[in-house]
DNA sequence: ACTTGGCACTCGGGAACACAGAGTGCTAGA
DNA sequence: TCTAGCACTCTGTGTTCCCGAGTGCCAAGT
């Protein structure tokens, strides 16, 4: 039904289409890829691909488009992963390494993977939940008040202020410190709950106020950061970029911090580190827009997810060169520290 | 020169134009706003108004649109603040009041002003240099490495994982942490410097490669971050806006932390909490744009700036009004904590 | 059975043009 | 000093027209 000679037209269309932005004729086709072919037999197989819905004119007499099930294809069975050049990766090693820490980390990877691709950098936190404790500190900050500073082995420190129920000094609450570090030190954070269960009860009485206190501070910074940040970068790409859908809403979506989490989806979990790819309608919450990403992470735990969000009409092999290539780096940046 | 009547013409001229977003005629004016003359009239004045600068037509048959200095003049003269409903400012308060720690403080009131003014938000961190050192940290994570956790009076707390040169056991970090909080308890961030300046002379020799690393970090940390962090939010209310200048331009700028940063600009020393208007071609780095800003910072203490930016057509009452409100808000929340 | 050249057809988009309407400047009169 | 009237100048819009790119189909060739 679909002979290789079609297939290469189809290829030929999605590409010119793409470096052009100009719906592509038989003519030029058959000119520009030596297809060896005439005009006419183009055309003939042009109408093939548009029965078959893989490609569709925006009027009567105008040139062919891809439809999103011709970019599936395209991706799927026309195209291969475009790896970057060795400046690139070099420019990429040396730019993250510079990174002091987490935060930094993830800031800097979104700027590259957005001026790499010249479009909008989507890029997650890594994720608590996988994750594991490094370190519970507490510093007393006036003798009604700590600071509870929780320090995970992915870099990631989350920090909150506690009121306390009564006066403590510090030498209890240094104690206090290492009856929560022996208990959670190395502990999964989904675990945290479960660990620190029937830690009051294991304590003296007149501890158990002050004990109860942290502890219920500490579940919820867990709770509450479990809902992820989201960053992106290169919002200005978009300005020459159009979409089928308004500039608006695209915006919109990714001040959106859950829509976004929507957008770079689930990491599959056979497959952690595949490319996933969303080609415009196939995107249930943005239409008109294509998204390519992986998660990423140090070694086998997939931490988190970032990519890419750019018009359907976009280069797909480039694209997802640069997605891979930025996972691959940043995840070794994790392990390393 | 410019007698009263005139001055009203501006004032309904800027705000007719600014709501309508359209030129503003000799007729349409007369008939709205109750000036009690004939159109006519009402084109003599224009006539000056556009003689001395205040006005402009797009096209010789077309309505009058206010110059910058138009909309200058309407500003400092022929305005005032309007203040927020009273619904309005419960909804800041309970909002901002929700927040747990200073990321959140921040995330929350940047979103709030991009709401409230539906244009786009941009709020600076708190800075360093007015702040002092509550608490220095040092976590162990093993034999050859410690995390230094820097925590400040305004709540804010840097990390940095050190390679130490050697190995050091955990009682000899305590004993480290615990000169270290001696000498820089309290410390305005600025005196750091001078504060550790001699610190290594005074401790043991076998100290001191450690510590000498520790404190190279430690002033790295506070070089580093000494250009502040700034956040925006609200990007998506550029979509229906027209600028003068591409709304690529003004993207670009948002990304930018440095071009953020000058057009927020510098607190004034005299007046710190008074609002900073900058108003189209007044802006060196963004011409076409407005910018409502004012400092921001507990009691007496500037520490930061907030503000607005948006098209020079904008609602300067309205603006100006969230702005020093939110700003006030949030003074109120981070005095509080 | 596939490919090719030819040919009539369709439609979008740009150029040329006319025109209504809003707004102005000017002048003369109250 | 204000007002009314009037001629004038534009922009924006709608209409028409035409060119050209591109197509679909058919018949002939391999």
């Amino acid at each position: 039904m679909l002979d290789d000679r079609k297939l290469a037209v189809l290829r030929a269309i999605v590409e010119d289409y793409v470096s052009t932005n100009e719906p592509v004729g038989s003519k030029a086709l058959a000119e520009r890829h030596n297809l060896k072919v005439s005009p006419a037999t183009v055309r003939n197989d042009m109408a093939a691909l548009e029965e078959e819905g893989y490609i569709t004119q925006p009027h009567t007499s105008a040139g062919r488009v891809p439809t999103d099930k011709g970019y599936r294809l395209f991706v799927d069975r026309l195209s291969q992963v475009k790896p970057l050049s060795g400046a690139e990766r070099r420019a990429i090693e040396t730019f993250l390494a510079g990174a002091v820490d987490l935060d930094d980390v993830v800031t800097r990877t979104v700027r590259l993977l957005a001026q790499l691709t010249r479009q909008v950098a989507v890029v997650q936190y890594p994720t608590l939940t996988r994750s594991t404790v490094r370190h519970v500190e507490l510093v007393p900050l006036n003798e009604r008040r700590v600071m509870l500073v929780l320090i995970t082995n992915t870099g990631r420190v989350e920090q909150r202020v506690i009121e306390l129920p009564e006066v403590v000094e510090d030498t209890r609450v240094a104690h206090l410190r290492a009856v929560l570090n022996a208990c959670l030190d190395g502990c999964g954070l989904t675990n945290v709950p479960e660990q620190i269960a029937d830690l009051p009860e294991r304590l003296p009485v007149e501890d158990r106020p002050v004990v109860a206190t942290i502890l219920s501070v500490l579940l919820e910074t867990l709770v509450e950061r479990h809902d992820e940040k989201i960053v992106f970068a290169g919002a200005a790409n978009l300005a020459g970029a159009d979409f089928t859908v308004g500039l608006r809403d695209v915006l919109e979506a990714l001040e959106e911090q859950v829509v976004l989490m929507r957008l770079l989806g689930e990491t599959s979990t056979d497959t952690p580190s595949a490319l996933t790819v969303r080609i415009g309608s196939e995107n249930p919450y943005l239409r008109g827009t294509s998204i390519v990403a992986t998660g990423y992470g140090s070694g086998d735990r997939q931490l988190a997810r970032l990519g890419v969000l750019g018009p359907t009409r976009m280069d797909y092999p480039v694209t997802m060169g640069a997605v891979r290539a930025v996972a691959r780096y940043v995840s070794q940046i994790l392990a390393a520290s």
